[in-house]
DNA sequence: CCGGGCCATTACATCTTTGTAATCTATGCG
DNA sequence: CGCATAGATTACAAAGATGTAATGGCCCGG
């Protein structure tokens, strides 16, 4: 079993790197192209599952990149980065085979949902439909989450903070870590909103319920696990 | 291709006959049982494929009647209906094989969607995946809109209506219709939700585009269709 | 062409979601 | 043991979703 490849083609460093960085701890492996012609080069070795195309890009921008990678007879599925204004012209993109489109900025939740999607929709993918942990069971697909046979209404923020602690169980999570996966780009790290949305989570997935799956590592992050002390 | 069968097991009549309606205009074919015992020899015959369980039932109770259905050697899909202060109990529900849950009162739209989803697990049905009209597309599974490729962004409320008149395009429907389609039960039919909820998805899908495809047919309702006059 | 009802539209109120900030608690080190 | 700091908790504020209500325009019958 091969690890899926995604090629982003970001000419904004900042943005390419916050993707790199993101994708990668997500466990793809990514190249990065900083601008479209190199773009075009390396995803005409069709070597990758996955493009993340920014719109906006120096020298030939990412339909240009799309429409030659087209020719070429490349059907991977592509994922288009616009910025807010761009977006007018998007029905060129989708003319042309691009899959989805994300507007700038955004959640990276948001970006793997895509992503995770765009795979699942090629056949290329193993994902799982459910995570589970103890009785605690999240739905993916239903956008659903269950806990000792009650359903649990999650708001969207707390659904992608629960998401990434049960993909990662057993992980010590940093806060860094979950705010550059459940919020965005410009997430500004001298706030306590992780602290908040985690005892909001905690209050619907934890607090009616026992075992507690959601532990603070003091100085590190959060864990979502089922405790081996027995 | 036979009709789908759903069975109703509910005893308080105004419930009873709200859903009996509300899955009959979507489609399926409906029986109805007063009490527990009716309901289980009306299931026994194990001719239906789906079943709407209400909890709290005179005599052999929601669960009485699963557990005797199951043991009997049917598998059909179990939607459980519940009270809000029943919901303690669900565990036993799910144990013995219910699939799905729904507190009361609820918006017909929840209840047929988990409907369509309990009938689409079991493989029985031919449900579309994705709804059309001319430019317009609503994304079942993805609970996603796309009208002339951008991507449109729809509230809960928006969604459900908008389901509801592609499900039905061509059909002028009432207002009365749309009211137990996708409010509650306990609607109250002298406001103009309904026409303001008009008004907030014609901004999102009509407004911008070209051709408009909700008409309004004055005294009967609404209609979604792309226009024949050309 | 006038008037009544039907619908459209807008404004506003309420509730939910999400973020910010202030305060409280407890852990672990000196 | 007491303090400094990380984290928990609570209160408040801003933004979005949804319902209520008031107003205005338009269609149609007379």
């Amino acid at each position: 079993m091969q690890p899926v490849k995604i090629l982003i083609v970001e000419d904004e460093p900042k943005t390419g790197n916050y993707l790199r960085q993101g994708l990668t701890e997500a466990g793809y492996v990514v190249d990065l192209a900083r601008d479209g012609l190199d773009g075009l080069h390396l995803a005409q070795s069709g070597d990758y599952d996955l493009l993340v195309l920014d719109v906006m890009l120096p020298g030939l921008d990412g339909w240009g990149v799309l429409r030659t990678v087209r020719r070429g007879g490349h059907e991977m599925p592509v994922l288009f980065l616009t910025a807010r204004d761009q977006v007018e012209d998007r029905v060129r993109g989708l003319e042309l085979g691009a899959d989805d489109y994300l507007v700038k900025p955004f959640a990276f939740s948001e970006l793997l949902a895509r992503v995770r999607t765009l795979l699942r929709r090629g056949g290329r993918s193993k994902e799982p439909d459910v995570l589970r942990a103890a009785d605690l069971e999240l739905d993916l697909l239903r956008r659903r989450v269950m806990r000792a046979g009650t359903r649990i209404d999650l708001t969207a923020k707390e659904f992608a903070l629960l998401e990434l602690l049960l993909r990662r169980q057993g992980e010590v999570l940093p806060r860094s870590l979950i705010a550059s996966q459940v919020w965005d780009m410009n997430f500004d790290s001298d706030t306590n909103v992780i602290e908040v949305a985690v005892r909001r989570l905690r209050a619907k997935v934890d607090d009616p319920f026992e075992p507690k799956l959601i532990r603070t590592v003091r100085g590190m992050g959060y864990v979502l696990d089922v405790d081996e002390a027995a």
